[in-house]
DNA sequence: CCGTTACCGTAACATCCGTTACGTGACCAT
DNA sequence: ATGGTCACGTAACGGATGTTACGGTAACGG
């Protein structure tokens, strides 16, 4: 019938935009760029995206879903909720080269978001799903606890997480690993959840 | 002896970039359209400053300028470590309307240190000057703790503090001021800070 | 009142951007 | 083998961008 297609090309430019974002930024973040880091022409990108903004929302939603099944697989190891818990929450610290690099494409996303309503809607989804992941987690490990209560807890964990990760991605040297990690567990037990 | 140049010229024109960065985003953020934001022409911009990273750099130098002068205004006001370490970090978060632009500016400044080593190292200076303020309340608020267990509690603190405001700028239906001021004092209690 | 100064606007420049049009050659069905 | 078809590269186009050059004119010293 035809030539066959490269059926990870999708995927492949999906990784050459995270790329991108995380070594040269979202002010350099061009189909250009984007071709070049994936070895291939802005021939290529446009014949598999209609546009540009459909590029970065594809990668956008790869992403969150590559975060969402390394979550769900390191839910499933964990013996307990609470341990869970913890499991979810240090994966998305800046405490490894992969996490530091994930962490500035998340900010680069985030900041994508304004004047893109499609984008904003993205990832309005998928962080409210991670945020019943961290509810129902909190849930299972205080069960005395009222909705108010795991409500709170919640949102100090995700902003805890998300905010130390945004904050060490910057400053590496300053929010070490341990450093990073010691605030997680510190937050766990002062909240009674370890 | 010639023309007198207006003297607030290089702060309206900061106070444009923030307003760009907060309505239209990073992306969007072009000589041009800061120009039009302060009512004024390319012209004077690049009279002003020698070319657009300056012209950034300068809008963050004096958005960092105004945020620690605020701070400090708590801190004076406030009528102990204890009340000022609450008031400092409640100020950072997007519970009010400016507040979630400032968060969304804080943001697009961040993404716009990917890339650009200057506005990097001014991200760090700053927010390490942050840093040492948080380290002092908490160490006077808990005078008992050791240098690490204040070290971990201010980056606990500031994480939560920073990322709670992400996450309600981009979804403030979803993370009310109320629920981030409840995150924010619970913290502050679970960590023995309150 | 007037000449000088430089603030700021206007307009052009080269470059880069997203997007489109078209060519080509590899692969599949026949 | 071979013809057709689509994946992908090449190259161009209009528009936007950062930056530069230049002109007018408001404001100050005299």
């Amino acid at each position: 019938m035809s030539r066959a297609a490269n059926p990870r090309a999708a995927e492949q430019l999906s990784a050459a935009v995270w790329d991108v974002l995380a070594h040269q930024g979202l002010e350099h973040l061009t189909i250009r760029a984007v071709a070049a880091a994936a070895g291939c022409t802005t021939g290529l990108v446009m014949h598999r995206f209609p546009n540009r903004r459909a590029l970065l929302r594809h990668a956008r939603e790869l992403l969150h879903e590559r975060t969402r099944l390394r979550v769900e697989a390191l839910e499933e190891a964990a013996g307990s909720p609470r341990e869970a818990l913890r499991a979810v929450l240090a994966q998305g610290l800046a405490s490894t080269e992969a996490g530091t690099l994930e962490s500035v494409v998340w900010i680069g996303f985030l900041a994508a978001t304004v004047g893109d309503p499609e984008l904003l809607e993205l990832h309005r989804i998928n962080t409210r799903a991670w945020r019943r992941r961290i509810l129902r987690l909190v849930a299972a490990t205080a069960p005395s606890w009222s909705a108010d209560q795991v409500s709170t807890a919640a949102l100090v964990l995700m902003g805890m997480a998300e905010g130390a990760a945004a904050l060490a991605s910057a400053d590496p040297e300053t929010y070490s690993p341990e450093l990073q990690e010691a605030a997680l567990d510190r937050t766990l037990t002062a909240l009674g959840l370890s």
